[in-house]
DNA sequence: ATGGTTGGTTACCAA
């Protein structure tokens, strides 16, 4: 099964390019996050167009928004709301009632990374907090889960282009990898990227509109991740994160990553 | 320290 996960910054903007990407990479199923479609506007005849029977989603007006585009059977398997809101961040499925895949788009948590001053900081420490709750009241480590997203949280120096300059930048500050690493740390989590790319290697899978030559810069975060329980550690085979896409026509600021699993 | 770009919406907000 070849799984990716993918923030594409507006579905039905991004068509051509998903198009682009189910025909070279052909996953069997997509997570996709950021679609910024209402559900009575969500493209759901193009992407079955595509070969996407099974299509979960749960989008908004303007903002957010989530989508699960699958080959294989799809349920829904407890997709809930955060902190309180209302806001179109996470789809759990079971997926051809093999594993649990939950597809989140955690809050990029605004500009200023202080939560007494800003409410979008306070907002994503929150929802952070939440997952490691709600994983630990409700799953155990043993169940076979796949947990995807924009978690907007580059966790390690390596993971970003530089640790010293972005220690006080929203997405790799210490109070947020903190959070993340709890998160992961309550199932036992296994990062699927890291296990077969490890560190040092430098990886990203976001690079910001606001440059001139993004390529050259090369100033990337990795902000969107693919963790398994430890049932699915084993199963991992393969895992690619497709930089080209980021130079692809209309592009999104994020990239698919991809993960294949021999279940 | 600051500004840079994009998408959705339709006056700016979020990223």
């Amino acid at each position: 099964m070849r799984l990716a996960t993918w923030n594409i910054n507006s579905v039905r903007l991004r068509m051509p390019i998903i198009e682009q990407f189910t025909a070279s990479h052909a996953p069997d199923v997509l997570c996709l996050q950021e679609t910024k479609a209402p559900d009575d506007k969500f493209p759901l005849e193009e992407i079955r167009a595509l070969g996407y029977e099974h299509v979960l989603f749960r989008g908004m007006k303007s903002y957010n928004g989530v989508a699960v585009l699958s080959r294989l059977p799809l349920s829904d398997s407890g997709s809930r709301d955060w902190v309180g809101k209302e806001d179109c961040r996470h789809l759990a499925v079971s997926v051809d009632g093999k594993l649990e895949l939950h597809n989140f788009y955690v809050p990029a948590g605004g500009d200023v990374p202080d939560r007494e001053q800003n409410d979008k900081f306070a907002h994503k420490l929150d929802f952070v907090d939440e997952m490691t709750a709600w994983f630990s009241e409700n799953r155990t480590a043993e169940t076979p889960m796949v947990l995807v997203g924009d978690l907007n949280i580059a966790p390690s120096e390596f993971d970003v282009w530089s640790h010293k300059q972005l220690l006080k930048i929203v997405s790799h500050t210490p109070v947020e990898v903190e959070k993340l690493t709890a998160v992961q740390d309550g199932l036992g989590w296994v990062d699927a990227v890291r296990h077969k790319i490890a560190e040092p290697e430098k990886l990203y899978s976001w690079w910001s509109y606001r440059s001139r030559d993004w390529r050259a810069a090369d100033k990337g975060r990795r902000l969107d991740h693919v963790w398994v329980t430890p049932p699915l550690a084993g199963a991992v085979k393969d895992v690619e994160i497709l930089k080209d896409a980021r130079g692809w026509e209309k592009p999104s600021d994020h990239v698919p990553v991809i993960v294949d699993f021999d279940l």
